[in-house]
DNA sequence: AACTCCCTATGCTCTTTTGTTATAGCGTAT
DNA sequence: ATACGCTATAACAAAAGAGCATAGGGAGTT
């Protein structure tokens, strides 16, 4: 078993056909052919169906396809571990993060991260927490900052701090920051919520649930510029944390209140288990964490340590 | 990089020679050395320095070699998988098991695994939980069963249960299974204990802290057999979990008696977060469950569910 | 049913890689 | 100083792999 044999037939069982796979690896479609022969015969098992139109896994390929691609990519890390070894970290690391943590920490940490890691090619997913874990787990994505248990969903968690949600309202709604709103009031307001895949919604969900409120929830918006904008129209009120909104808060374009049962939410480093990190990851989870530590000393992020 | 490269890297890193690695894989010397070369070559990495006397390991060959013994057993499990997949499970599964949880569950375990699996060799390990627990993270061992906590330790657990401790003596020393012993007496008597490197130790040693009482450990014994005979001898007293002393109670050649305060260990089936496990560990993980809760019903093991 | 298109399999040749033998060079220890 | 053991290099042989041409075979079309 060789590694070129492996990526090729990673290719072929997602192109689904060895002449697709011979435009893409640049690689004559009889070599493949019996690359991938070789590697049925070394492991006797057919891996794929041959038919007139191309090659589908058998349930044989599809067990390797899926030991084989966590394998290659480990491969593909080690490259870029070693030189990291002796040198400034290097190689491609994926950061995803929640978009009211986006909209605080990507702009400021990836500058940051450009000034201290020149080798690090840095890439910022912003996504909701249900893909940011598919993601994880997927093994497409380094780590990410999301929110709620981790213990059940195999992922390795370093806790960051609690973070406060607010109540947030359109300019002169009468929101402020000297007086806390009751919640149960709150949850009977017209609200703009992101949609179920967002980890916020459900937490506003369950303290609906809890006090047996039915929300009335007439605007969704899974975009935080649309949904603060929604707001800013006075079409509802929102519950965000409020370092997600400070700039707009600022301007006076919105209003923010604590509410009476503080709700909050648990931020953890997410980091996948099933492989270990590279030295550019852990690179940048140490920096990540330097950084949100600078947001709250400086006032921009009022998250409470646990 | 090739995995012929990394085999024979990971053999000259361990043996640190290239003649010796030339002995052991029969290959003629000049072909290993070019191979490393074009390692370190591809790699932009001096991976050993040279001497007069072999080869030893630079920073960046022990970190390649730290990420490729991962990646070779995960590649020869991928093997035994592909055949598990198309019949019956097949491969090496290395399980660990903890004295008195071998003397109760090894040998039927063992029959029922040959019956089920023919395909699959199976190899038993009886240790101490430290012992298990470093060979789970050195890649050495698939399974164990071991007891305590293990959210700190990097290893995934399925909990079994809890066993219970009891107090153990010789013949005619008035212990009775009717009769509970008070704790306190219990462990100013004098005591025939495991070394410090046993989970069960650490466990006693807890309890007589939190009454602050000094135990008189005057014998230590690490073989479970030999722990016993010293009791039956009367030189002592044991605590341990009923089911391993069951035979020698038969036999009344043992006493045991429940511990007022109820001494108690968590089992877990403990298995690496950093490889995925094979058919044939999940298959024999599967089975070990199922005998547990045989030897539950049939009274041979008092273990309380969680 | 015949035909066409697209895909994979196979035989052949050529290139590249890998292993072996022989030997040179070098550091260490006696 | 010299002998020993280890690694590096050169030259050659063997094997593996890639490319080319082409045969064989389903799927859809006329």
């Amino acid at each position: 078993m060789d590694f070129r044999q492996l990526r090729t037939f990673t290719c072929v069982a997602e192109l689904g056909s060895l002449s697709k796979t011979s435009d893409t690896l640049r690689i004559a479609q009889p070599a493949l052919s019996r690359q991938i022969k070789l590697l049925e015969h070394e492991l006797r098992a057919e891996l794929f169906t041959r038919n007139g139109r191309g090659m589908v896994l058998t349930d044989a390929g599809r067990l390797l396809l899926a030991r084989t691609s966590g394998i290659v990519r480990q491969v593909d890390q080690i490259r870029d571990d070693i030189q990291s070894a002796q040198g400034p970290p290097s190689g491609r690391v994926v950061l995803g993060l929640v978009p009211t943590v986006s909209c605080v920490l990507s702009a400021r940490f990836a500058r940051r991260c450009v000034e201290n890691f020149p080798g690090i090619s840095l890439r910022i997913v912003e996504s909701y927490s249900g893909h940011l874990i598919e993601w994880l787990h997927r093994g497409e994505m380094d780590l990410s900052i999301i929110y709620g248990r981790t213990a059940d969903l195999h992922l390795a968690a370093q806790p960051l701090g609690r973070d406060q949600i607010v109540a947030v309202g359109p300019r002169g709604c009468g929101l402020s920051r000297k007086k806390q709103v009751e919640i149960g009031w709150l949850l009977r307001q017209r609200l703009v919520l992101p949609s179920h895949s967002h980890g916020l919604r459900a937490l506003i969900e369950h303290a609906a649930a809890l006090k047996k409120i039915k929300l009335n929830v007439q605007l969704e918006a899974d975009s935080f510029r649309v949904l603060t904008s929604l707001v800013e129209e006075g079409l509802g009120f929102a519950l965000l944390p409020p370092s997600s909104v400070r700039g707009e808060v600022a301007d006076g374009r919105l209003e923010t209140a604590a509410i009476s049962k503080p709700l909050s939410r648990e931020l953890v480093i997410a980091s996948p288990v099933d492989r270990p990190a590279s030295i550019a990851t852990t690179a940048v989870t140490t920096l990540l964490r330097e950084e949100v530590a600078a947001c709250r000393k400086e006032g921009l992020w009022d998250i409470k340590l646990a």
